[in-house]
DNA sequence: TATGAATGAGAATTCATTCAT
DNA sequence: AATGAATGAATTCTCATTCAT
């Protein structure tokens, strides 16, 4: 049978959609479960040229991660605003970058999957999130606050991070909120409640 | 080495060791990257000894799954005080709960790890939580409470639950807090801060 | 041997390769006793290449007896002269497909060891070949024949079968005999003799 | 757990269930599809008190096999009358014989289905069934019978034990005649139709 | 006499990857 | 740029058999 370049063949055209369609088995079937030859079937094309256009299955798995960790750390590292010091600069500047971030993951739910909740690198995403949110809280001068409410930095933060890692799972991912809502409600929730007092508790 | 029974082998201990070994591994390395013959080289047994007591690998994984949502189930589902409704009453019940799921799984740090983690099971477990902090809420009678701070109940329940997988993951597992002191600091941050108040905020 | 494809080679050669070694193998050493192993060195390739044509061990087997199965029905089942009613209807329909059968089976000896002598198929094709011999019989309308001669229609056919096995076991395949040699002794055996007289025995 | 001989045991008994559920197994399933770890289940004993009175898997299904080629022997070779030349005593002696060897083979349905069917060694049996019939017809002197009919001696014999065989497994051993009936039935096929006249055809 | 415990040897099957065209 | 053909290296699981008690 004819072999060969393909009539209408585009190089640029089947890694795309090599691309595409890794992204969508990764993410639906998880590393293990998705063999190449699921990739290339559904991309419609042969083995061999999966292996023209990535290295090997690990390391297309790894570029997806970073694909994914790039976005995501723009949006984390880079302050758009200045810096307002105090809780409402604080909150303020959360709220701008969660909504970015849900935005960014609403944009790309199958990336999403797959380097926030599925990936060995989610684990130091998550980490470099929780470290991200500190710095924040520090850049605005906050950690007084939370030790005038006895709480330890640290537990907030980490909780923080798993609230937002649950809800983008349960409540974004699902399309139940609009990623502007639910950034509300979550800041609402760990913020405006209790900060919106004058007084820290005696 | 000779084939026949060992000196001095017993089954029981054999069962055991395989056991311990196959929740160690998985653990550490997850289902995929952990090998039969990873666990029985760990045992120092041989490959059809595994087969002698587990029915698969599967079968295997999935008991380990179920052997912890028996206990994760039991603390759950039994209340061992009598119900009093109001908030004080929700926030003993749940301080209660979450210091005996603290308990059980420092007690059981592998056996979590597999079963809230890793597996797909874990999916299950934690929806199922979900479902019981959301009808603790309504046994207690604090719906409206969380109404009167404009908090979405899925919200607020899924935002919890996240918090408590994360803390079990960064702060329990790795030792750096007691179950009870991890415990109270979390319902602290989301209800002695908030709800300590009379009145909801205007 | 370097990995992938082999100089000149060629996927219908390998497939038809291995289906010939399978054939040959299993006819010889029955289902269990061959292995893939066994097969595949004997076609000079690796056992992925077996999986590369056939998804199975079993399967290979099977198709290989649907394959015995077709070129035995066609034969047994297609009419290709018209029904004379009688006995001499009967034998010359009779004498020609056992014909055709001893001739397909020459073509195809290794074929037939494993699709009427071998595998558990091989059961069905022989009490199908009984009920086709019995309706040949009712289609010339020779039931009476038999009752006359104080034969049970059932014996006397289950006894015709099992002579055709054996005959095409220790004659047939083993070209002691020529197909039409052998088939017109077989009928000779059972029909001349005894019904090339006028009157039934009194 | 207790290990040792058990309450009520002996040796004698055990063998015997084991060779019961053996024969009744391989009978059923064949030699591969029978594993001993079936055969001591059904046996109720454990897989090491098998090799306590077996050699092994093979010299047990080799064992079953001799002990019915020794009552199959037994009856063709022993010849309880006296032989009487031609053709009505070679009938005689035949139907005696069949007769003989259907009782032995419906008192023993399990053994024959292996030794007859079954195993690599029914070959060989069939094979000398066939030269014990050849022996049997010249010792009757009646060689030229068949001669005078153009009937080849190798294939008319080939053709009754192909009847015997086949009658065997769909008839007898289904109980659908007794072997009286059988045997008389068979042979009246074979001889009384074509024999009972006096004189060969033109 | 019988068993609990174990294993050597191998079986089928899978999958990422590579070579020749 | 793309493919047909092939394989190295596992991996899970099975089974007859054996040893120590």
């Amino acid at each position: 049978m004819a072999r060969g370049r393909k009539i209408n063949s585009n190089g640029e055209r089947s890694k795309q959609l090599l691309l595409e369609k890794a992204v969508e088995l990764f993410s639906e079937k998880g590393y293990h479960d998705t063999k190449i030859s699921d990739i290339v079937k559904a991309a419609n094309v042969t083995q061999p040229t999966f292996y023209l256009y990535f290295e090997s299955k690990d390391s297309l798995y790894n570029d997806l991660n970073k694909r994914f960790q790039r976005g995501f750390d723009e949006i984390m590292s880079k302050h758009s605003e200045e810096v307002v010091k105090g809780i409402e600069g604080l909150v303020r500047m959360l709220k701008q970058k969660i909504k970015m971030l849900f935005v960014y993951i609403l944009e790309n739910p199958k990336l999403t999957k797959i380097g926030l909740f599925e990936s060995e690198q989610s684990v130091v995403v998550k980490s470099q999130l929780t470290q991200q949110f500190i710095s924040l809280i520090h850049l605005h001068d906050c950690e007084h606050l939370l030790q005038s409410y006895c709480v330890d930095i640290n537990v907030a933060v980490d909780s923080f991070v798993g609230s937002l890692e649950r809800l983008i799972l349960t409540t974004l991912l699902e399309q139940k909120k609009l990623p502007c809502e639910l950034a509300n409600e979550l800041i609402h929730l760990y913020f405006l409640i209790s900060f919106s007092r004058s007084a820290p508790p005696l």
